[in-house]
RNA sequence: GGCUCCAUGGUCAAGCGGUUAAGACAUCGCCCUUUCACGGCGGUAACACGGGUUCGAUUCCCGUUGGAGUCACCA
């Protein structure tokens, strides 16, 4: 059996979308798995479209996400070299592209532009449709030459013709067949000499013996296309992955305008990479069990690409922060805190013990800026409504409240020992001797100290942490505000 | 519009001829609790429709409908 071999083709175009990465992803499992090799190829074929620092985006990108790469620019394996522009300098794909020419699979075409427009003629949803008439199939070979010693601009195009059927096979979708009058001349060299994506992709799997090819849904309707020029090579095709596609909410494909698209973009909103593979690992995946939280060495083990399923799934950033809040109650204490610290210390300016306030908020945040409106009343105390005093299940009211505190005051100055035990014992005995239940003063004492609704602690670990000085004062605070 | 693909709750999904049609997120309720959250328990909620095939279809076939993708000198 021979080993399996895929690889991750991007184009450095920018961000790293989350297709992308799911793609890369699967590519990177389906190798693992079996205990292949997993290759990076950059498909740089088109400079107009290079945007600078993307390389080093996808490397990042791959390196943080833990999906290294056996072979790739920076690792030769013997198939190099690994970005497409290279390869352009070795002349290969005019090598292989002159070869189709002289079996007749492909031709030499110098329309121009302007005799391409008048092909075009229906419009689609704002899209001209427009199919190749073979106009320069009827060249005869002197005028090729002739054409070609007078510096005309010339592409190269596929030769497929108007009769019969092409069909590929996919490992998911089974069987796939076309007409061929369906299929365009597509262009295999562009007049800048570079080639096609459609082209190099296919010279290149198959001369840096690639086995798996693992990539979106959206190309299943040009691989007949890429079947025909394995044929046409004879080369034996590879085993074809088509991943269904990740939708928005509105079951569209993922679009940058939703905000989410892009693992940088998630990264930003504080989401760990751990739950974006995770997650998105499971779009499109699921294993055999009922299991849903992956480390990526347990998905390698899991990952059968026979389950993978044909229909889109809807990026649900919903079920995503869901699953990054498991990482983060999962997460080290160490590393959370290293990785909140910054929200921490935008929302609370006062010396205070951090990392009490970061392991508070651990199980209870789901990104981390979750953290600062979690926290931000440690710092100040904010204006509120009194009537938070309010709490029908405590049974407070404004009145009881004001009572409470007032009656809690001076023995709360008398107190010297802040600690939370310490304060604890205190409020059950006050609670005991006056015959009250515990959140009946706890309730009004931890509104006046932290003037929220919702904290991520109790009264007394909140007065801990903010001292004695402020705890007094904003329990003055609220007496006052009680009109005491 | 042509071609291709897809179709189980709001979402991710299991299922691969006979099931009370799993599970997770979300949602709702209860419990726990010094509030909220966490956690625990429970509830609501699905096989798009119509024909076949079969003793029996969510499952197989055909059609309809719906959705998506694609139709570049972009990948």
């Amino acid at each position: 059996m021979e080993k399996i071999r895929t690889r991750y083709a991007p184009s450095p175009t920018g961000k790293m979308h989350v297709g992308n990465l799911r793609t890369a992803l699967y590519e990177f499992l389906v190798a693992k798995h079996a205990g292949g090799d997993f290759m990076l190829r950059i498909e740089d074929t088109d400079q107009e479209r290079f945007v600078e620092g993307a390389i080093d985006i996808i490397n990042h990108t791959l390196e943080q996400t833990g999906l290294y790469h056996d072979e790739g620019p920076d690792k030769d394996g013997g198939y190099g070299p690994y970005v497409q522009s290279e390869r352009v300098k070795t002349g290969i794909y005019m090598k292989y592209a002159k070869e189709l020419v002289e079996k007749g699979e492909a031709y030499y075409c110098f329309c121009d532009k302007a005799r391409l427009e008048t092909l075009k003629t229906e419009v689609v949803e704002g899209k001209e449709i427009s199919i190749y008439d073979k106009h320069c199939l009827s060249l005869s070979k002197e005028e090729v030459e002739a054409n070609l010693a007078a510096g005309k601009p010339f592409v190269i195009r596929q030769n497929i013709p108007n009769e019969g059927t092409t069909t590929f096979t996919d490992e998911l979708y089974g069987d796939i067949t076309v007409d061929n009058a369906e299929l365009d001349d597509m262009i295999l060299i562009k007049s800048d000499g570079y080639p096609t994506y459609n082209f190099a992709n296919v010279v290149d799997d198959h001369t840096m013996n690639i086995t798996h090819v693992v990539r979106g849904n959206e190309y299943i309707s040009s691989s007949p296309k890429y079947q025909r020029l394995y044929d046409a090579f004879g080369w034996k095709s590879p085993v074809y992955i088509h991943l269904p596609l990740i939708t928005d909410e509105n079951h569209k494909k993922l679009s940058k305008r939703c905000g989410h698209s892009s693992f940088e973009d998630l990264i930003e909103q504080g989401f760990v990479s751990e739950a974006i593979v995770n997650f998105i690992a499971l779009l499109g995946w699921s294993p055999e069990d009922n299991r849903e939280i992956f480390s990526l060495d347990e998905l390698i083990k899991e990952f059968d690409y026979h389950r993978i399923s044909k229909s889109p799934a809807v990026f649900d950033i919903v079920k995503l922060r869901w699953m990054n809040g498991e990482y983060l109650k999962a997460m080290d204490p160490e590393r959370f805190y290293e990785m909140a610290e910054p929200f921490l210390k935008k929302a609370i300016t006062k010396d205070m013990d951090l990392k009490k306030v970061a392991a508070m908020v651990k199980t209870r945040i789901e990104v981390f800026p979750d953290i600062e409106e979690m926290v931000d009343f440690f710092n100040e105390l904010p204006e509120y409504d009194t009537e938070m005093y309010v709490h029908k299940k405590m049974k407070t009211t404004k009145e009881s409240s004001l009572e409470v505190l007032k009656q809690l005051l001076p023995v709360l100055e008398a107190q010297d020992d802040y600690s939370n035990d310490a304060l604890y014992a205190l409020f059950q005995n006050f609670a005991a001797e006056h015959e009250y239940k515990n959140g009946y003063v706890l309730w009004p004492v931890r509104t006046a100290v932290s003037g929220k609704q919702m904290t991520p602690a109790g009264a007394t670990e909140i007065m801990e942490l903010i001292g004695k000085e402020e705890s007094l004062e904003r329990i003055r605070k609220g007496i006052s505000l009680l009109g005491g």
